[in-house]
DNA sequence: CATGAATGAGCGTTCATTCAT
DNA sequence: GATGAATGAACGCTCATTCAT
């Protein structure tokens, strides 16, 4: 949680790891990462104490930016329905526009160097969907399903469309809506 | 024709691997991998090159286990409802009984090391379930949704059951049954 | 610009791989000359980035000491003889007190690691003889042998005379004579 | 001087040797050599106890065959000038036609596996040029440099006689009749 | 004796991290 | 604080040699 001297220069770091990690996965040596950040390979240990830090905390920041565009202009009044559906489009399109760092979170996901502490803070970023999703499940099919299954189910076919519109961004529109769709008849 | 190549010491490194890797992630030395198989480390590399190559083999060994078990005694008179729950319960048992080859399968999966060939060989494994698709596509809410998609769905909320069940395998069974349900409302 | 490279590391490097090659071949692993440069086994790769540069670049610098040793105090107003028995004479004393250097250098030469660019850059080192080269060849009996014949026999003969100082430094002076008499008479 | 089964076998490798070290060097590895030679690498070791000891009996072999193709049709009631010009016409026709042998132990000469017994041994086999040089000297300007030293001489003019019939071999002849001269005006 | 799999020490190189400047 | 050289533990892979077949 240290926030030493720049914080452009953290940003820099971050946004250069992103590139980097999607080039050369997450063996990508810090090195690279502080030369395409445009600093020193120390400077870059001045800023995060280890790699893993580094890849904690990015991991993070992404996800606090998927959370911050899914519900950026959150149609407070609207109806279920209609809720569900802007935070799904608009995770779409920040995954659209964002590929890099889905990738990147894609493989942070996975690899064994975010620890517990860093998912748990993660999970704890959902927070702004529990109500969107407790609506979902009392008034739908899974009202008996595990706690945590219908974000989960959302997440997986958040992540499967995403796929389509990223491989065949011609008919990205389409397979959004076809994602929804496919999501809502899950959780109906 | 001296000591032939032992099919029994390439299962040993294919199942140390699996092991070792979900201990350490892709980055497991081979020299581990190598001692956990009860082999030295040179001899690893007399059943394959480079360990690259262990890692594609091993992506499809377990591609081929899966879809091996989703097929066992599949119901071919059945309806297709009765089909695609049974392949989904046997992929379900398959996971929750061999969860290390699902984990390291889901950090192969995203690792940049399974080369084009490999994932197209892979994605040949699947052929059995084609006409099953097929059918889902044309019967159901998908039929417009582009080639792909419901296998992409499937795997996905597989996946996510499996993890439930995994998590919580007191209540296998019925996240188990939950998940299906999910899926055929999905596709539906 | 934090530590800068130093020239003096650099130079203790050369000077163990000298010392290493002689004692061990051109397989002596990098990890002891580093060791015996007084640097750990990474460092050697801040210096150079592969073996085969450290062994090009200290062809290198071993033909250009012999260069510069030929030609130092270089008597340029006298006769041809006297000019080349100096040129021999000096680099005859620089073979006898760099005797581990001349060693190295024969390994070098003849091994499969010297790109053609370094035997280029090396070849260039002798345009200081040239002149002379070519006054021998006017006014003797080779004056009808191919481009490079001389210099051939000078360094085959130069290489022959050393091999005798070494093994007996007693009559070292005595040999150097002998040796250069018999040049003088191979080229006249 | 264990001479095991098959001579042809013990030949192959030896040949196999000589084309593989051209063309990698005398760190190719054994099975290479073994593999060149038709046989498993296991057998290479049957025939010769270690590497060593196949670059060492490789050396004296090679050694044993330019002294053979040298002496091969001495006129021995020819003049001493005819004789040496004929001892110097077959090694060079024999380096023309041999030049990966040639090349091989040019390596091997300089290596550090050679032993000193070897080197011993292929002295000897140069005793058959013993009267030859005796000759040369004592009627010669040579007769009172250090014993060695009109072999030394005749083999460096040799090497680099040679080394200009391989790059030029047009002009093979020439270089063969230029290099005598010179070797001749050396010695007398 | 021939075969080739097995062995394990060893090598060149990389890279996270430290530290002198 | 910034820099980049220094460090040394690792790692993937090789290869001479051994030994089971």
């Amino acid at each position: 949680m240290a926030r030493p001297k720049s914080t452009d220069k953290r940003n820099a770091i971050m946004d250069a790891a992103v590139r980097v990690i999607v080039r050369q996965g997450l063996s990508a040596p810090t090195a690279t990462i502080a030369k395409e950040a445009g600093i020193s390979n120390g400077s870059l240990f001045t800023y995060f104490a280890t790699k893993d830090d580094l890849f904690n905390e990015l991991y993070l920041e992404i996800k606090a930016e998927v959370a911050a565009a899914s519900l950026h202009d959150f149609p407070a009044e609207a109806a279920l329905r209609q809720q569900v559906l802007h935070v799904w489009t608009a995770s779409m399109e920040w995954g659209a526009s964002n590929s890099d760092k889905r990738r990147a979170l894609a493989l942070l996901k996975v690899s064994d160097q975010i620890t517990p502490k860093t998912q748990a803070a993660g999970f704890k970023l959902m927070a702004g969907f529990e109500t969107l999703i407790e609506q979902m499940r009392t008034g739908g099919s899974l009202r008996n399903a595990p706690k945590g299954f219908i974000p989960a189910v959302l997440n997986a076919l958040a992540e499967t469309t995403m796929d389509f519109m990223v491989k065949d961004p011609a008919h990205a529109k389409k397979h959004c809506t076809v994602g929804f769709e496919t999501f809502w008849r899950a959780v109906s």
